[in-house]
DNA sequence: ATTTATGTAGACCAGTCATTATAATTAGGA
DNA sequence: TCCTAATTATAATGACTGGTCTACATAAAT
């Protein structure tokens, strides 16, 4: 029976606010504003502190992300359109976040993209998370590619393609304003998955 | 006749730097030593501080980056080849670059992606520099399509998922330290452009 | 009744941030 | 040589940073 969900506040608000505004764009006291949490609870949880909290962050949306991804593959059989399904569900998480930015009252965690880049020169523990979060996601395309009949090396290049065009359309969506990127990615699919 | 290159060297090492670790985690202390600017010229040169360095640093590899995929474009004309031709070449300036990054002798000034998605949610002037920037290259790609006879429509649709994916591949190589994300993206352009 | 965990609370630290105001210096042309 | 404008130096501003610290409350265990 838990006491209070104090340490489940303080990782969702970080969760949000890293991947909306960044890393070193976030500070600790809009972290516990966020989660009305006091700054005592932050380093009685997370003792060694922001990048702890980080690392927690991406965990956290690599399973949630895993998870919908899973859930969306497996309701249709044929990869193709699976996958196309997939990432225009992806579309609108991506996208109905953005608009209820503000609020915030969003508990969306969908993308460790900007985490990411932040870290991939500078920081090699969250580095290493991330990258572990990108092989995840890709690798349920690439199993469901095997599923489908593809061979082991074909599905896992087709992995990697995937998940790189779904990392881009999440950038090029951000910038733009658009959930277009999302669409025409997903258009592609079928095509890509024809050979 | 210009006196002094020192405005250069600043927006040089700014550029350099943001694309690296990132707007927020630069200070302009770090730009300041990095380009052996003096200590006085960053205010007087650049009045409107950071952000104003920031639209620089972005117009300036927005202006670098079209010019390379242009070049590269022209060398062959089939569009399919002379695209994934330029998307082998991008792996190399990104990959090269990340090598030389300690010593940060490399003047190459190749993404956006990270101030991109630094400030997607939080500064609309950078944002819609970025965006520039995208449809600049994207447009470059949807330029070629066209000359080589695909329909416009088709074209510009096709422009914005290759850009998508190029963004894409950005990130996982980064992330994953490998050149392999650029390199199988290339190889399904001339599948992708088969339609 | 006493002790030990568990968690809350926020003041406080030294340091860094971007920015500004103003003074000093330098350079070029008259 | 002098004047003026272009640079650069210096120093301070206040807001904010991540992180540490001690005090305090509550509740469970002994």
């Amino acid at each position: 029976m838990k006491k209070t969900d104090t340490r489940d506040r303080i990782v969702e608000a970080a969760t949000v606010l890293f991947q909306l505004k960044g890393y070193h764009a976030t500070g600790l006291n809009e972290i516990l504003r966020e989660s009305k949490a006091p700054k005592g609870s932050l380093y009685y949880y997370f003792p060694d502190g922001k990048e702890q909290l980080a690392l927690e962050a991406v965990n956290l949306t690599k399973e949630f992300v895993e998870e919908r991804i899973k859930e969306r593959l497996s309701k249709i059989e044929d990869p193709a359109e699976s996958i196309k399904n997939s990432i225009e569900e992806m579309a609108d998480l991506v996208y109905t976040q953005k608009e209820e930015k503000i609020a915030l009252r969003s508990t969306k965690k969908v993308s460790i993209n900007l985490i990411a880049l932040e870290t991939a020169a500078t920081n090699e523990n969250l580095r290493k998370a991330c990258e572990s979060a990108f092989s995840a996601w890709q690798n349920t395309y690439t199993q469901k590619l095997i599923d489908g009949g593809f061979s082991k090396e074909k599905a896992e290049t087709l992995g990697l393609v995937i998940q790189s065009m779904v990392e881009g359309a999440i950038i090029m969506s951000l910038t733009k304003k658009s959930d277009k990127p999302f669409i025409e990615i997903a258009k592609q699919i079928p095509i890509l998955l024809a050979q």
